[in-house]
RNA sequence: GGAUCGGUAGUUCAGUUGGUUAGAAUGCCGCCCUGUCACGGCGGAGGUCGCGGGUUCGAGUCCCGUCCGGUCCGCCA
């Protein structure tokens, strides 16, 4: 851990040079007149060695850790003293030194591997910074962010700061807020993203725009999200969806480059959000691996839309309750596991159990190498109809058949996260593989069934496919039986969306915007707004529109996932 | 707002069915060791068991309340 082959920017070159340096002491060790010291400076950890006449000096010194030193000596090459043989590791014989700064003993050790919790180095941040793995952290970050910049410039896109303290645009996350001195009583609200304003810089003829920014959401914790995060937002006018996917699929692939040395050559794969759903229960699959859903009862919702009818189901003919009574069925074959144990089978149920997945059981069919099958539901079903199954979930011999049953939000959602246990399980989501995916073509709607109304999935501004602009103008938003809201010709409405997927994270994502002030109030009313409520929320941008606003769109990335990744 | 797990030495944690003086590792302090590098050896200091109340002959352990932290759901245009 301590080990090092450089000394500042020192090589073994340089050995019997004078040098001078300085930094955190780190560990000690004394062998009679003979004291190692580890300094710790911006370039690593040396090995300092103090002879005979300083280790008194030394000695005297009642030093904590982590003590600040100023030292000259001389580059040694380090040995073994036994064989002679060089390590190929320099040390510096300390002639003279100073003692610049004395410390506490750290509440934590200072090292790769720290003894310390969470919430202590939180308490601690300037120790933890000190940390070689939270730094090399940082550099990545800057050097992300480097990469980010160069590509956008070369490819004309101005980085133009916006406003932090704006105006209210209530919706979506909740406004972080900031009182106002001038106006007792009112606040300035922190943006939840650039949206609008980019959007206005586009209206201004900027057309390629970019900007690293923070962002402010009151919405609660989770583990890969925070309150006040940093986005990579970016657009472009007179573009289509093709134009930005290659664009800024460009750019991650040059993150790839100048971060990692990593040429993506591979074509960044495509799949629309129903397929993603479909096959992969997500809409933001790891695509690593394959293990991929069957559906062998009610699909989502239609799609795909003529493939099979439901006629088709090997389900079709009852026989199970359980079954017959789900309003989906999905099932999952996971290669060369047909000689899972009880305790196995019994560790997945109860790993679908825990609350966080919340089903009620797990249902499993062994394909047998010998052509047989064994289940656990075998008093239900002929072994031809386990055969009928096993088919539709694509399972071969050797294979073992999961299959989660219930209502289709929960029960896809649960398969899709066993989907990712068992890539995790079975060694398939490798650290050191990258996978892009864009997914397309998400809702333009999301029905929001407390409130009884239509919220946009993406935000407010994305535009309809062109062909479904017609439908959007010429229906009626309102609901009148929120059970039947899937009949609603608003939930078939699909958006010029568009998400980058990094191994099942959502790391970016945009639409091609509206640049219409009628479409735009057309979106506005779907939403519920009356002119006047549009017109105090967002005349600014609808006044805008009506000066030539330019076809435009863009994404964001979220640089903190992007780096953690 | 809801569910769930946790809080014990500086730190990371163990602590059985409620039962003697609450332990380990590491860190810290002292002594020993002339090439260590997760050094080694010997010794030592270090605790309001988050806080408050209750049950009991007896509570780190059981019950109630409360505070703090993690994870998940809701939420995240």
């Amino acid at each position: 851990m301590y080990r090092s082959h450089t000394c500042g920017e020192l090589r073994i070159a340089d050995i019997k040079k004078e040098v001078t340096l300085s930094g955190w002491v780190q560990t000690i060790r004394k062998f009679g007149s003979i004291t190692f010291v580890d300094i710790r400076d911006r370039y690593g950890i040396t090995q300092l060695l103090f002879s005979e006449n300083l280790n008194g000096q030394l000695d005297a010194n009642p030093l904590g850790r982590e003590f600040v030193l100023q030292v000259k000596g001389t580059v040694n090459e380090r040995s073994n003293k036994n064989t002679n043989i060089p390590t190929g590791e320099i040390e510096i014989a300390v002639s003279e030194f100073t003692i610049l700064n004395k410390s506490a003993v750290p509440p934590f050790s200072i090292q790769d591997d720290t003894d310390g919790g969470d919430e202590l180095r939180m308490k601690f941040r300037f120790l933890d910074l000190r940390r070689n793995i939270v730094k090399k952290n940082l550099e990545l970050r800057y050097a992300v962010g480097r990469s980010t910049r160069n590509y956008l410039h070369e490819n004309n896109f101005m980085d133009i700061e916006t406003p932090f303290l704006i105006k209210s645009t209530p919706e979506g996350a909740r406004d972080f807020v900031v009182p106002s001195r001038m106006n007792a009583g009112q606040f300035y609200a922190l943006p939840q993203s650039p949206q609008t304003f980019k959007q206005l810089l586009m209206v201004s003829g900027y057309d390629r725009y970019y900007q690293i920014v923070k962002c402010f959401r009151d919405e609660d914790l989770r583990a890969d999200r925070q309150p006040e995060f940093t986005q990579i937002d970016c657009e472009m006018s007179f573009v289509e969806q093709e134009d930005i996917l290659n664009m800024f699929e460009g750019l991650v692939k040059r993150i790839f480059k100048d971060v990692k040395n990593i040429d993506y050559t591979d074509i960044v794969e495509r799949m629309t959000w129903e397929e993603a759903m479909w096959t992969y229960g997500n809409d933001k699959p790891d695509i690593r691996f394959n293990l991929k859903i069957a559906n062998l009862k009610f699909p989502l919702h239609t799609f795909p839309k003529n493939a099979e009818s439901l006629d088709n189901s090997p389900l079709v003919d009852g026989g199970f309750p359980l079954f017959d009574d789900a309003e989906t069925v999905l099932a999952i074959a996971i290669p060369g596991c047909s000689e899972y144990t009880r305790k196995q089978t019994d560790e997945l149920t109860d790993w679908v159990k825990r609350p966080q997945i919340g089903m009620k059981g797990l249902v499993f069919i062994k394909c047998n190498a010998d052509g047989t099958y064994k289940s656990s539901v075998d008093k239900f079903y002929s072994p031809e109809k386990l055969k009928a199954i096993a088919d539709a979930a694509n399972a071969k011999a050797g294979d073992l058949v999961l299959i989660l049953a219930g209502a289709e939000e929960k029960t896809r959602k649960a398969t899709s996260d066993l989907r990712m246990y068992m890539g995790e399980r079975l060694g398939l989501r490798r650290a050191d593989d990258f996978k892009l995916l864009w997914v397309l073509d998400f809702p333009l709607f999301e029905y929001a069934a407390d409130d009884n109304r239509w919220v946009a999935r993406h935000h407010p501004f994305t535009s309809p496919k062109p062909d479904h602009i017609d439908i959007m103008i010429n229906n009626n938003p309102v609901i009148e039986n929120a059970a039947e809201y899937l009949a609603h010709p608003y939930a078939g409405i699909k958006a010029n969306a568009y998400d980058m997927v990094l191994n099942g994270n959502e790391i970016g994502g945009g639409s091609i915007r509206i640049f219409q002030r009628a479409l735009q109030e057309k979106m506005f009313a779907a939403l519920g707004m009356d002119a006047e409520e549009q017109q105090h929320k967002f005349g600014f941008l609808l006044g805008a529109f009506e000066y030539g606003a330019p076809p435009h769109g863009g994404l964001a990335f979220g640089f903190d996932r992007l780096c953690a990744i």
